[in-house]
DNA sequence: TTAAATCATGTAACTTATTACATGTTTTAA
DNA sequence: TTAAAACATGTAATAAGTTACATGATTTAA
């Protein structure tokens, strides 16, 4: 069960807040998403694809220029109504966050370690990083508080991230200071 | 690039500590690093076929009661080696935290939407049974601070991982808090 | 004006992960 | 003593995800 397919209610909930190709699909798992979630579009133009044979979307092909053609999906009320069961049932399964530098730490023996300080640090480094670039994204799509009305699931997560990120950078910063100077 | 089975490292990784079977290593995805990486038995014995027939693992047999056949696998100086490289090397990627419940909610368009009590309570409890799990967990395998010396990297990932459910569990009280009142 | 970047859509091959199938032994508790 | 639970090892089928292959149009900046 564990899996069951989540792209295909992310598509859905893309297109359910307006029609998107393709190509913005992809798009929004760089930008947006991207943070939560990642599919190329060698995913996605497939289940597009499966969406449609299913009835959860269609599309309308629009030309851009001489002749381009995109074809712009849309959600059906079948799909809003699969969207929304997704959404309503409960989600009971925390899947194991699987980070590459918590496994890695999981294999030091002692805090002798000579690779752990390079190690701490570029995970720090890493973390600031995407630190300052959400809290850029948050102020940047959420200047004034009212706006999270607006998108408010969007808000909370963007704000959730901030958070998990800070308490990261912070432990890191802790792990760092109790480390045995040599 | 973005895998790179990282599934042998941690079958490396954990027969560096002490010779193990396969059933061994498939119950230490449910235990010990279950809260960090998952996987099944079926991953885990073509997995310990392919590292020895690449010479980084060696099995012996020994036989349980009357004729229950055990391989006990053994990791090898080269597969020692590989372990400390993968170690050793950055780990430039942080992977997106791919947790549905996040997923549903920036689908969600307002604080007015009649499913998020339910939704955010759900998560409370389950948050709040993993950090107690992990706390027990904690105390149990570290009842004296000193005993985080011999096995620093499980200490610090164990730590890290409350710390992290703490955080989840505050950030769900509050955002309850701050949904407005029907 | 032209080359690079971006837009746009697809398929193929491969790797990784999950679920199901399949079999047999040993231990433990009723 | 016997049935259930746990021990123990594998393969097959399927699903999910990544990388590579493949092609062409439009826009933007040099």
């Amino acid at each position: 069960m564990a899996q069951k397919n989540k792209l295909q209610f992310i598509i859905l909930g893309l297109l359910n807040q307006q029609p998107l190709t393709g190509y913005d699909l992809t798009k929004a798992f760089d930008d947006e998403i991207g943070e939560f979630w990642q599919a190329q579009h060698s995913q996605i133009y497939p289940q597009l694809k499966r969406l449609e044979e299913q009835g959860y979307v269609t599309h309308e092909i629009t030309i851009s220029g001489e002749k381009l053609e995109k074809k712009l999906y849309h959600i059906t009320t079948s799909g809003s109504q699969l969207l929304h069961e997704w959404i309503s049932i409960g989600t009971p399964d925390l899947t194991a966050t699987k980070d590459e530098f918590i496994l890695k730490l999981y294999f030091i023996q002692t805090n002798h370690d000579p690779r752990l300080p390079a190690m701490l640090h570029e995970q720090l480094a890493l973390h600031n990083a995407k630190l300052t670039h959400l809290q850029q994204r948050l102020a940047t799509l959420f200047p004034q508080p009212a706006m999270a009305k607006q998108h408010y699931g969007h808000y909370l997560i963007l704000q959730h991230a901030i958070g998990r990120e800070d308490y990261y950078v912070n432990w890191l910063k802790q792990t760092l200071r109790a480390l045995p100077n040599k």
